[in-house]
DNA sequence: AGCAGTACTCGGTATCACCGAGTACCAGGA
DNA sequence: TCCTGGTACTCGGTGATACCGAGTACTGCT
């Protein structure tokens, strides 16, 4: 599939929204995540600068652990706010793809 | 619903090559139906602004015709290289929302 | 020692939707 | 006559976001 990023805008940060919800878990397993789950070109930089920003909007609890093969980890958890920013995403991302489903089926 | 900008970016302008594909019209009718359509924020100099990308990607075809209300109308249809490009964008369109989906259900 | 895999950082770029102010044309009412 | 409101398009600038690319650092294996 060729190049989504335009269409990703807004909606990748929801996707790790998504991961870090289901699981506490780190920025490379989240890109591997993403990769194995069909977003093959979304690359680890793009994923951190996510997670930074995230970190900074105060949705997100950090903790850092020792790794065992490599640097340390940053593991990631869903605070109160972001559980709640995740509820949004998920509510906008509905609105939308009934909007464009009805635009799609030549609907008024 | 609150502010779905940065969501809609990269499929605005599939919408956009959806209407103007159903039917040749101008832009302050494609405001307009955007707007009735569910994406009521959508303002008239971001449609604009499509269009002139559009125009200047060579998607389109475009004839200027009076009004009788208003000043001349530019009206808008898609040429082969226009119907090519919106079919690519539903068929990312489709690519994105079924990952998605997947990753809402928990899915590996 | 060197290499591959894991793991995070950071400055810069392109694209896109939005903003806001402006221009222009026409109809009907005060 | 003026002026308000609806129609219709233009354009320079802004902010948010994903991407790029290069760099740093730690570990285990050969």
């Amino acid at each position: 599939m060729d190049d989504l990023t335009e269409m990703l805008k807004g909606t990748l940060e929801g996707c790790v929204l998504e991961i870090i919800g289901s699981e506490e878990t780190y920025g490379y397993a989240i890109t591997r995540r993403l990769n194995e789950l069909g977003f093959a070109d979304v690359v680890e930089g793009t994923v951190y600068t996510i997670l930074l920003r995230l970190e900074k909007n105060g949705l997100v609890q950090v903790t850092k652990r020792p790794s065992g093969l490599g640097p340390p980890r940053k593991f990631y958890a869903l605070n109160d706010a972001g559980r709640k920013e995740l509820a949004t995403f998920w509510a906008k991302w509905e609105y939308i793809t009934s909007r464009i489903d009805k635009l799609k089926e030549g609907g008024k």
